[in-house]
DNA sequence: TTACGTGCAAAGCGTTTGCAAGAGG
DNA sequence: CCTCTTGCAAACGCTTTGCACGTAA
């Protein structure tokens, strides 16, 4: 009889990944950044430790991270896909208008049960606050007109 | 010397263009949508009043309604933008993972400003509400295992 | 009549994928 | 060794843009 591996596609969400110069690349940058970065910040970054590393290595190595819940999504409205390392923990960020940059925000007001429409299930959340960071306000920096308003003035 | 128009780059809010047939079939379209639409489905509804209407023009309709706050763009994270009149007012959305659908819903609630960051500048924020729908949770509809997961579970 | 709006098609961009070569275990 | 991973380049899907024609004013 064939010898089956043991390997199923279980889908463990431990690293069932081999590991190579370039995966430990990308997981060390994530792991420096102060903040959520781009798929393009990550190559760039990264292939300061592995040569050659191409763009393409860094969006599976995220597609894979985001999987196991080792990697999440930080979707900005109006702004290009960050990433950002999933030990972190719950929080949100600020994103200043003046700099596009994105700030790590502590805490969560939490209860949106009660925002919750009946019958509706709520299993997670996602709050974004924008504004001027500190720098920007103090500089007075304008927000360029052009930005993509999805959030109101409130 | 030349008659220099009245009408300078002055980025007024109002109705800076012509009246067309096809600017009036997607106004018609998002005033009667109940939920925000992609600009495919802007697209789709509105060829039934304008035949003939290409994608291009959904597009610059909806940047130039971003423009003057008549429109406003709902990010959610991992799915394609939709756009929905800015008329209805402060309001979040619940994303539904089973269906891919939005909700709108009601209140918000407020006081961001404790999460602010001191000195920063708070001037909008972004809320999605995220798990199942009413008719999904009902229907234990599963949750693609894909779902690009930007949110935790909280 | 004049300039803006439109449709089409091509160009752009960020992201994904096929495939052959390379490297981990 | 065998399989998973990588790099390259082509493929993709969504959005924007150039251009000539149509049309509101």
């Amino acid at each position: 009889m064939p010898k089956k591996p043991a390997r199923t596609t279980t889908a463990s969400a431990s690293a069932t990944h081999r590991s190579t110069q370039q995966r430990g690349a990308i997981d060390q940058v994530l792991a420096r950044a102060d903040r959520p970065l781009t798929p393009q910040e990550v190559l760039q970054s990264a292939q300061q430790y592995a040569p050659g590393l191409g763009i393409a290595t860094v969006y599976r190595a995220l597609r894979d991270g985001m999987a196991e819940h080792t990697v999440h999504l930080v979707d900005v409205p109006g702004a290009t896909p960050r990433y950002e390392r999933a030990s972190l923990g719950h929080h949100h960020h600020f994103h200043c208008l003046a700099c596009d940059r994105l700030f790590e925000v502590a805490g969560c007001p939490g209860d949106f049960a009660r925002l919750t429409p009946s019958g509706f299930e709520l299993t997670g959340h996602d709050l974004v606050l924008m504004g001027r960071c500190a720098a920007c306000a103090k500089a007075r920096t304008p927000v360029p007109v052009d930005v993509r308003c999805g959030a109101h003035k409130h």
